[in-house]
DNA sequence: TCCATATTTCGACGATTATCGAATCATGGA
DNA sequence: TCCATGATTCGATAATCGTCGAAATATGGA
């Protein structure tokens, strides 16, 4: 991910409704959630919603599918990761006085260990 | 970290001079950077400057200290790890769906493995 | 075909943001 | 004390952003 997208999605993430949102869809999981779910569920008017929405597809941190009159957005995990890591990369220049905190734990067991 | 908190250091980051100023101070290490070193590194007016290390700043995302004449600079790694953590926490509701992909790998070796 | 539902686009408004020169403040040395 | 240096604050300006109602666009069913 290059500095010029890693803005744009910092940018779409910097704004409370839309990170309301993306957290959403990311503990929703792979199976997203319809657009109207997501207005209601945030308690933003629908034309508001669908702006927050083209931030996030436009920041490569969402995508979007149809499924009938429904259109079902989900989280991209692969932009959210690629945005941690380029935050944290080269943490301290590689040194090893802040790794520790530098350091990122895994989720739990989750990764079948 | 807050949601309110997570906002505003992500408002702080997505901004080009700012992102590479805080990754500068990222790869610095705990050493920091004085303003003026930051200014020329990134070549970018002293007042300009100053308003970018106060947004950072307000963001709680660097800590400042003295030095003679001269202002030092540092990453505040915690607030970085809060960051990223309130980002990926509770990825996929805690279903294994996505696992792989929500994890995030340690960096190399440092933690003395 | 015609209508209802789901969502997006348009348009206008107020609010916030980034920029940078000039002026100000703080520190250290002669 | 006086001056030079390092950095911040002030002030004005242009540009971008968030909001939401009304209108337009898709899809599915009768």
């Amino acid at each position: 991910m290059e500095s010029d997208n890693v803005v744009r999605a910092l940018g779409a993430l910097a704004q409370e409704h839309r990170l309301a949102l993306f957290r959403l869809l990311v503990q929703a999981g792979p199976e997203g959630l319809a657009a109207g779910a997501i207005a209601e569920a945030l308690g933003v008017p629908a034309s508001s919603l669908s702006f927050h929405l083209a931030q996030l597809s436009n920041a490569g941190l969402i995508g979007q599918r149809r499924a009938g009159r429904s259109l079902i957005y989900t989280a991209d995990y692969a932009a959210m990761n690629a945005l941690v890591g380029f935050l944290t990369e080269n943490c301290c220049g590689g040194g090893a006085v802040c790794a520790p905190a530098c350091a990122v734990q895994p989720q739990d067991e989750r990764k079948s260990a």
